[in-house]
Formats: structure tokens, sequence, C-alpha cells
RNA sequence: GGACCCGUGGCUUAGCCAGGAUAUAGCACCGGGCUUCUAACCCGGGGGUCGCGGGUUCGAGUCCCGCCGGGUCCGCCA
């Protein structure tokens, strides 16, 4: 599709570049300025890159590059190509758009090429309580990155950490040994329990060392503590993965970080960077000076009771990941800064492939920051509990006939979609404070309108029947063009989105894909046409109905075929 | 104090990494469209010193420097 509309292109250039004897400095991606344009298919501004190296007006330029492309006869996609001043605009040919439109009625236009394995680390929240609203923007960003990959044509293991090993674990074992689990959903049950160990111990200060007793049993790998910590952490588990499914979220693999201790890569990893002669023991504790690499503060890699650190468990955690995946990605909220620049600057020192790490900045609450220790937070389940309400008033409001499990399960669904694209629509790096009244508001600029979308495609589909042969240039209107064309544009967005890890890109292009198929919907009626007019545009809703299911599949929101 | 991120119409936001032809969309506001495939939709309109000041460039929302405002981090926590 897209992409290979875009090869040929970059095959002229390069051969009209070199036939005027031009030489264009690579300087990474896009060398040949290449864009979709409003006044082009897509468009090349790269005469004005030239322009300085041969000291001529880039007019002039792109005149030459123009005159020496090749005559386009034997162009498989491209149509013609127009000299705008210092532009050179490219546009597509009809046997390109009756390609896209019959891959996409074939349904297999909608992976890519893309190789290797990846793991993707993503959510690994503490076992100490649910998912709030600020995780979830983890655990959205982190599946939506999954599944683009997967998309794009990559081999994927989604993968949770389970940090058991932490003090906050140790908080819930000592909370479990001295107070009950009051039986309510796992996770939340774990942070009430959490919640008021912090309390107490912060209470009374001489806990403090039974907390640290236990993570020494557990270091020391004592069979009861260790059932102790798993059973908590399992627990805890089990209720965070209940409120991820629920969101269409799923794990291929967990990984628990006391593992790295008991196979010894911990120490392992201990010794290689003693290794490096960067480290002290200052106060009885293991530290490295990352001064030099403009880190002012040294990371501590072991206490002084000799127990492990976080750090150092996951230094051993990500030299099994770059061993194991060729590319190795993870989620993390932004408070990872600046250890995760550590941890990569060390593994730098060692040698080891360093992660791709995907930043998120903070979700806050309109009073202050989210912290499951202070019991201060808005959960995932409690979230997803108000907005699917809303969504039954509204199923009910337009669609007052449909029975009543009809109209819980498209709320269900719904609010799943609202909640994801919600949260992925906005690019990572940018905080946000969680609204209330914005987030029940999922009537336009969101989910529903994409999903919307794509059961009126089906709405259609389901009335015509099957639709037989058809001739696609007939397809000929503005919204008929500009729908084959947005289909199109799937495998770059995609493809993009993959590379740069940004998934807020397919966001945007579902909003647009759904626009460009309302309009095609409002302007060009399928089933009362012409027949042969009818046979067409027929073709031309299975194809919008495939991409916008690949689409919202893509984003994890499910796609209704009524709503 | 230091490091990193953000600052685009009243609000939310794309574009910034790879500088180019009239700056993207939604909400809200104004006007129009359901006897026609689901109006959770479509069409039109008003509204922008792209935080501020320098610089680089033929050209800066995009790159560089400084400042202002907001966020995050700077634990023998994770």
């Amino acid at each position: 599709m897209f992409l290979d509309f875009m090869k040929e292109i970059e095959g002229l250039i390069r051969s009209a570049l070199d036939g005027c004897g031009f030489e264009l400095p690579a300087t990474g991606t896009n060398d040949l300025q290449l864009e979709i344009s409003p006044h082009a298919d897509l468009a090349s501004s790269v005469a004005f890159r030239l322009a300085p190296l041969e000291k001529r007006n880039p007019r002039v330029i792109a005149e030459d590059i123009y005159n020496r492309i090749v005559p386009l006869r034997e162009a498989e996609w491209v149509e013609r190509v127009e000299l705008a001043g210092p532009y050179l605009n490219f546009f597509m040919n009809r046997r390109f758009l009756n390609s896209v439109l019959e891959q996409a009625c074939l349904d297999q236009a909608w992976t890519g090429k893309m190789e290797g394995s990846v793991v993707v680390e993503h959510t690994s929240a503490n076992p100490d309580g649910p998912l709030h609203v600020g995780h979830i923007r983890n655990s959205v960003i982190g599946d939506t990155i999954t599944r683009i990959l997967r998309r794009a044509g990559c081999q994927v293991d989604a993968q949770y950490y389970i940090n058991d090993m932490g003090r906050q674990t140790a908080m819930v074992v000592w909370g479990c040994d001295h107070l009950k689990l009051d039986g309510s959903k796992a996770d939340h049950a774990v942070a009430k329990v959490y919640i008021q160990a912090h309390k107490m111990v912060k209470e009374n200060p001489e806990l403090v060392a039974e907390v640290d007793r236990l993570i020494q049993r557990y270091e020391a790998d004592d069979s009861e503590t260790a059932a102790k910590f798993q059973a908590a952490a399992k627990y805890a588990v089990s209720g965070i993965q209940e409120t991820l499914h629920r969101m269409n979220i799923h794990h291929d693999s967990f990984r628990w970080e006391s593992e790295f201790v008991r196979d010894g890569s911990v120490d392992q990893i201990l010794a290689e960077l003693e290794k490096t002669g960067l480290c002290e023991v200052k106060d009885g504790a293991l530290q490295m000076n990352l001064e030099s690499f403009g880190f002012e503060k040294s990371m501590v890699l072991r206490r002084a009771d000799g127990t492990s650190l976080y750090i150092t468990r996951d230094m051993a955690y990500h030299r099994w990941k770059s061993a194991t995946y060729d590319r190795v990605v993870e989620v993390l909220g932004a408070d990872h800064k600046l250890v995760s620049a550590q941890l990569r600057t060390a593994l730098r020192l060692l040698g080891i492939k360093e992660p791709e790490v995907v930043i998120f900045e903070f979700v806050s609450l309109p009073d202050g920051s989210m912290s499951t220790r202070r019991g201060k937070f808005i959960s995932a389940d409690e979230l997803l509990d108000e907005v699917e309400k809303q969504a039954f008033v509204e199923v009910t409001a337009r669609r007052p006939e449909e029975s009543e499990e009809f109209r819980r399960e498209v709320a269900r669904q719904v609010a799943v979609g609202a909640v994801r694209y919600d949260v992925v629509r906005v690019s990572a790096d940018k905080a946000t404070t969680f609204d209330w009244k914005a987030a029940l508001d999922f009537e336009k600029l969101s989910a529903p309108f994409i999903q919307y979308s794509h059961a009126r495609a089906c709405s259609i589909l389901r009335k015509a029947g099957d639709g037989g042969a058809f001739e696609p240039s007939l397809l000929a209107s503005r919204d008929e063009i500009a729908l084959i064309k947005k289909i199109a544009e799937f495998d770059m967005v995609i493809d993009r989105a993959a590379r740069e890890l940004k998934p807020h890109q397919l966001a945007t292009y579902a909003r647009e894909l759904a626009e460009s198929f309302n309009q095609f919907y409002r302007f060009s009626p399928v089933l009362e046409a012409e027949p042969g007019l009818r046979a067409a545009r027929l073709a031309l809703a299975v194809a919008a109905r495939n991409a916008l299911r690949a689409t919202l599949e893509t984003l994890g929101i499910p796609a209704l075929e009524s709503m």
C-alpha cells in the first residue's frame, strides 16, 4: 500500500538525482524530504536540500530533477509528477487505488514485513494494590505498542516484571502476618493491608527492623518466607490481571525479579560492575560512581546488610532481555527517568544492549499526585465501572428497543474503548490531570466515534448481501478517493509507530479513517445506488470495514458490529 | 540548587526528533442538515503574537542559547 507507492517515488527521485549528477548527503531518515501534502499524494522538497550544495536556485534544481524523472508509462503506482516551484508533487494512479481496494477487501493488507523478536515490558506495577488511573497509562501505551509491533510483523512478548523483592512487597507480607485480607477483590484487599501496615510502621519506627528481617530472609531464600512473599505477590497480581483483562490487555509472560537473585545472575552482574573500577564501598554499601557520565548521585548496588536492590536486580533482568530478544522495549513513568538513565549507562559500560525506553509523564489528580501507600488514588476498576455506567445510559437513550443484555454488552465494549482511546490519543510526554467530567464525556473525539463508523459499515454489509464482481474505477468521487487513500496509509502509520514507539499516531489515524468513512457514508449512498456503482461502493464499504476493524483491533478497542 | 519533560484559539490536542507551499482536530460558541444504508453522524462560520527574547537559515511551531511558567526526579524505596 502506501509504503509501496512511497518506495517507487524514492526510486524515481534517486535515479533522477543520479542522472543530474546531484549528490545528496545522507542525513538520516527521509533524505528525500517526502511528505503527504494537501497539494499532492506525496511531495518532495529535496530541491531545497540541494540548493546550497549546488549553489543554485531550488526552483531550477527541482526543474532539473523533474526533467530527469523517467517517463512514467512504466511506473507501477505513479500517475504523474508536477513541478510546483521548488516542489515535486507526485500523484498515485488508478492502478494503485484499485490495488489498495482489492487488498483491503481481501483483508490482507494489515500486516507488515518488519522482522525480529521484541520484548515489551509494561505495567509491572508493584504487587501492593490495584492499578490506578496513572498505571493504566502505562498499560494502555504498552499494550498498544505490543499490538502495533505485531501488526508491523514482529514477534512480540508482552512481559510483566513482578517486583516481589522490594520493600513494598515486604510491607504487604508484614501486613498479612498481622492483619486480615478482607475478601474484597484481591488487589484492593492487598492495598488495604498495605496502607494499614505502612501507617503502623510509620507510627512505630521500631517495626522497620521486622520488615528488614523479612527482606533479609527472603533474600536468603528461607522457604517459609519465600512462600509468603510469593503468595502475597501472586494474590495481588491476580487482581491486577483481572483489571487488565477487562481492558483487553494480556501479558504473554511474567518474570519475577527474585529469579535473578536465585540463579546467581545478580551476583554475576555485581562482580562485572565492580570490574569497571567505578565502585566503592561507602558506609558499608556498595556504590557506583557515575559522576563522569553526568550523574551527581551515585548508584547504590547493595545494602550494608548485604541484600540486593531494585536497580541491581533490574540490571540482571536487562542483561537477560538483551540476550534473548532483538529489541528490548519498556514503558516507564516519568519518575523512572533518572534511574533508567543510570541503568542504561551501567549497561553500556558492561557492553550490554540498551533498552528502548518509552517514558510517559504523570497523571495527577486535581489536588495533587496519586499514592497507593497513602491510599490516594482512583482505581482503574472504579474508572471502568463509572464509564460503563455512563455508556449504558448513552446506549439506552439511542437504542431503547434493544434488550438489556445487548445494551450492557455494548456499554462494556464502549467503556473499554473510551478509556483506552482517551489514554492513547495523547502523546506520552504530556503530563495530564485526571478529570471525571472529561473521562465520562466520550461523545466526540473518542473511541465511540470510531466504533460507530465500523458499526455503520457493518450495518450496510448486513443489509446488502454479497456484492459480487465490481468495477473499481467507478469509485471516483472526492469522498470515495479520499477514503481509499486513507485506507492505504495504514501500513505507513503502523510502520512509523512501530519504529518510533508512538502509539498516539495510530489514535490520530483511527480518527481520520473514521472521519473519511463518515464522509463517504454521508455523500455516497451504497444500497440505493445504481447496480454497478452499488457493487463498487459495497466493495469500498467492505474495505473500510476491514481497515476500521484492523485499526480498532490494533488499538485494543472492540470493533462492535452494532451499537 | 542540578537533571529531564511540557508550554500551539476560552479548554483539550496533532505537527517538533528528520526546518519548507494556506498551523491539525475535538469541546464550547453561531448557523444548516434525519419520510433516505444507525444523527454516538455530516456541512458551513467565527476564534491562533505556536510562553517570552535573542540567534542560525533563502525560510523557524519545528534547530541553538537565555529567560518565564508548569510537571517529574535527585532514598542503603521501587
